[in-house]
RNA sequence: GCUGGGGUGGCGGAAUUGGUAGACGCGAUGGACUCAAAAUCCAUUGUCCGCAAGGAUGUGAGAGUUCGAGUCUCUCCCUCAGCACCA
């Protein structure tokens, strides 16, 4: 046995911790071989953004839970590639800049190392090798080259569009950064604004991000968010003429059951065709007017989403192609240019249209109803809207009534079709990606304007286009990027013809540079590609990813699509970056929001000084479960520091203690009970609970005094992933040569877990009256006599007749009286 | 409004997926050690009745299925998160 370097001492963690960390550096512990590796496993968690004052207790919090389970695949004989990086460029750390006055390149020189050093101190497995910070020449070079490659395929495209714009952050957003009508970063409420903008085709690729969603091992919330965002619907397009006019507009509807209910049509107060429509009609302006007056009020407020409608006629109507006669034409603010066609036949059956129609007066002729007479008489009658198509029975076409509108969806569609009536469709409410930004902190978007080439791309040997270092870095509000005003980056002459030209001034968007960053991890030095192709085929997809479920459509989306151009243009050979993805919960303090302004921010930094990253990162683990998240009570803290030192005190003894202590067969099952219990709980994230049996077992080894080196050796190393730096030093003290992160993870003996005695609850009537403890291979005859014998069932049974008996084997036996 | 979580002691949270509810931790109470305190250790700790033995009751509310329901079904309430005029 080992001989006491480990003195029965004080646990004095922060020494401890720093001297494996420096451990850990020196000898490279955590950097695999990127060219040779037998088993990969791309452990990735998703880069901060240093945009305030350093990490947070929710940086920390997902770090710790990824690095958990990298620690524990190292174990388990994984090549783990857990590398880590800064989201530095964009408007996050931008808006920080502005807030503090430093210019964001001299912040991001204090912030890299702010943030590195903390990083450090939580002693995650990270490979420091392999780093990347978007803002490095050498990794924008590379988005920008990703731009041209869209542009090349021509997924990128600049349009004018009324678009989404920030009246604080002085710029555009796309609209997955727009939530809830306010502003993603600031939270400012979001005005239109029609500007010419670079967009990335996603929507191409609309059906292939939701299908392949299917086969993706993800947290099923996030795929359900982005299934939602795609919004897939298929249903019928409509052509028809307009009265008076030479024009036919199409509709499109797919809730087409009841077009048969179809009274008047509504077009969107934006749409392109409204001017034409309106061509020769009487009070053609007075309608301009009121449509201003709609498209402001739209852009300003918005319309509340609650039945809020106002609308105004056009004087024309339709044709109706299915035989529904001339239907008006409204205006409707309700309706929605860049859906569908923009224009919709509208009816009784939608809670929307029905609102108009009543606010203006328009016709509704039902011809959906519920089963129930009395509903129906009252739908009849128009009292409300009914909009069931899985229940409500069809009147007509005749060819379909009585029939339930849900189970004949498919037969209406075929009807319309072969009578020529329509024509099937898919839409989606995707839109495409707008990447352009009008600030400074970004990479530049790689494109000049020549007078006679018209759009050139910047040729790929002249990238990066650097950002040029300026001092007022500050948004215009202009439409303009600040680097508009610089004149020596926007005068260029033209790559083609040689001739002056101007260079585009936007910069991209931050999350196209995240959308790429784990390739780049794998090779961060490449000047000659934005990443090895063969290190990508080895690693790549990521085998586990673990952050927020706020990046279900932002991130997660945008950094999909871009792996699937990648593997469009030959780059890669998979079209999904993820494997596996998991979304971790939200920490809360005391039960509410951390916030400033309620002072109950967590600095991790300060726990760490007074608590050590140990019991931090295994207190963060053990309050909730993981992908649920929970609630941060400084109370708590104190079990886990109870836990360990008590690791600490039981790691000394058994040092100290001659070999006699006995190998006792409880704790052997206990032990490789809780092997295949921590082990499990690992493997789904429940981390919280397999620390709790930790404990479990820590308490039994300490009552029964009877822990061997080898059990105690085998606790340590399942304690390893939580409290790495208490586990790697009781390892080391307990003589042990190796790291203790490149040990084998203990394997359970499944013969040790057979339970001799069983111990069986004995019921009457449903409730537990005793429990009876029984050798395992008793026969249940004998059991059931036993437990009918025992005095406390006895008294229960007396003078009643067992009518059954239910016996679930080791489990219960229930007596029916 | 729609979608998806969730509601269990004083608190954070467990529960083998229909089988002894409250693991583990915090807190609390009592005790040991100490001149004393801290730390540590031991015991108790859902609620109600009872000196006790024991009993009753108990997982947001109400019904139901079952020998048996925190778990399944229906109705309702509350709460968190995401989306929100998508035809």
């Amino acid at each position: 046995m080992a001989t006491g370097k480990l003195k029965i001492k004080k646990y004095d963690f922060s020494k401890i911790e720093r001297k494996w960390q420096k451990i850990w550096a020196s000898q490279k512990t955590h950097q695999p071989n990127l060219d040779g590796s037998e088993n990969p496993f791309y452990n990735l968690m998703m880069f901060p953004y240093p945009s305030a004052e350093g990490l947070h207790a929710g940086n920390m919090y997902a770090f710790t839970g990824a690095d958990v389970y990298g620690r524990f695949q190292r174990m388990n004989g994984k090549d783990v590639f857990e590398p880590i990086g800064l989201d530095g460029f964009g408007i996050h750390s931008e808006n920080y800049a502005l807030k503090i006055g430093t210019h964001p390149l001299k912040l991001s020189k204090i912030s890299e190392k702010r943030y590195y050093k903390q990083l450090k101190s939580i002693g995650n497995s990270y490979a420091w090798d392999s780093k990347v910070e978007t803002y490095d020449p050498e990794y924008y070079k590379w988005t920008q080259w990703l731009f041209l490659q869209l542009y090349k395929k021509g997924l990128a495209y600049k349009k004018k569009a009324s678009v989404n714009w920030c009246p604080k952050c002085l710029t555009v957003l796309a609209d997955e950064q727009v939530i809830g009508g306010e502003c993603e970063r600031c939270g400012s409420k979001v005005e239109k604004k029609e500007l010419e903008q670079w967009f990335f085709k996603i929507t191409d690729y609309a059906e292939k991000l939701l299908s392949n969603l299917e086969s993706l091992d993800w947290s099923e919330r996030v795929k359900i968010a982005q299934r939602n965002w795609i919004g897939k619907s298929s249903g019928l397009v409509f052509s028809s003429p307009v009265k008076d006019t030479d024009l036919v507009i199409e509709t499109f509807s797919a809730h087409f059951e009841a077009y048969c209910a179809d009274t008047f049509v509504a077009i969107a107060p934006d749409h392109y065709l409204l001017p034409k429509l309106l061509d020769g009609v009487q009070n053609r302006d007075a309608i301009l007017k009121k449509v201003a007056d709609m498209l402001k009020k739209r852009g300003d407020q918005g319309y509340s989403t609650t039945n809020e409608v106002e609308g105004v006629f056009t004087g024309r109507y339709i044709i109706d192609p299915v035989g529904n006669g001339e239907l008006p034409i409204w205006i409707a603010s309700y309706a929605l240019a860049d859906y569908g066609t923009g224009i919709v036949k509208c009816s009784a059956h939608d809670e929307r249209d029905f609102a108009f129609a009543k606010k203006y007066g328009i016709k509704l002729k039902p011809v959906l109803f519920p089963e129930d007479p009395e509903q129906k008489k009252k739908v009849m009658n128009l009292e409300y809207c009914f909009s069931d198509m899985t229940s409500g029975i069809l009147s007509e076409p005749l060819e379909f009534s009585g029939r339930v509108a849900g189970e004949i969806r498919e037969a209406i569609a075929d009807y319309a079709v072969a009578k020529g009536l329509a024509k099937r469709e898919t839409k989606f409410k995707l839109r495409d990606w707008l990447i352009s930004r009008q600030r400074y902190w970004g990479p530049p978007i790689p494109i000049i304007y020549c007078d006679k080439c018209g759009t050139v791309p910047v040729p790929e040997k002249d990238l990066p286009v650097k950002l040029p270092n300026v001092k007022d870095f500050r948004p215009t509000g202009t439409g303009h990027s600040p680097l508009a005003s610089v004149k020596s980056f926007v005068n260029v002459s033209c790559p083609v013809c040689k001739a002056p030209a101007q260079r585009e001034t936007d910069v991209s968007d931050t999350f196209l540079d995240s959308a790429w960053y784990f390739f780049r991890y794998l090779d961060n030095e490449n000047k000659n590609e934005p990443f090895s192709k063969l290190r990508a085929s080895k690693w790549l997809p990521v085998d586990m990813y673990i952050g927020g479920a706020e990046h279900s459509v932002l991130h997660l989306l945008y950094t999909r699509f871009i792996t699937m151009v990648m593997n469009d243009i030959g780059l890669i050979d998979f079209e999904e970056p993820f494997k596996k993805f998991r979304a971790h919960g939200l920490i809360i303090k005391d039960g509410a929001k951390m916030s400033k302004s309620k002072g109950n921010v967590i600095n991790p930094d300060e726990y760490i000084k007074r608590f050590g990253s140990d019991v931090l990162r295994t207190y963060l683990m053990f309050l909730a479960p993981f992908e649920q998240g929970g609630d941060f009570q400084d109370g708590g803290i104190v079990g886990v520091v109870r836990f360990l030192e008590r690791v600490w005190r039981l790691g000394s003894r058994i040092n100290n203690q001659e070999s006699k202590i006995s190998n006792d067969v409880n704790t052997q099952k206990l032990l490789h009970k809780t092997i295949k219990k921590v082990t499990k709980d690992i493997e789904n994230l429940s981390y919280n609970t397999a620390i709790s049996s930790l404990m479990i077992l820590l308490n039994a080894l300490e009552k029964e005094d009877s822990a061997s080196k080898q059990t105690f050796e085998s606790f340590i190393k399942l304690l390893n992933p939580f409290a790495p730096h208490i586990s790697h030093e009781l390892w080391s003290g307990l003589g042990n040569k190796s790291v203790l992160d490149q040990e084998e993870w203990p394997k359970f003996d499944k013969n040790k877990l057979e339970e001799h005695i069983v111990k069986i609850a004995i019921q009457v009537n449903g409730k537990t009256r005793a429990v009876l403890e029984m050798e395992a291979t008793s026969d249940d005859g004998a059991i059931e006599s036993e437990a009918k014998n025992m005095p406390d069932i006895k008294k229960w049974l007396e003078g009643k007749s067992v009518k059954k008996v239910i016996h679930v084997k080791g489990k219960i036996i229930n007596f029916v009286v």
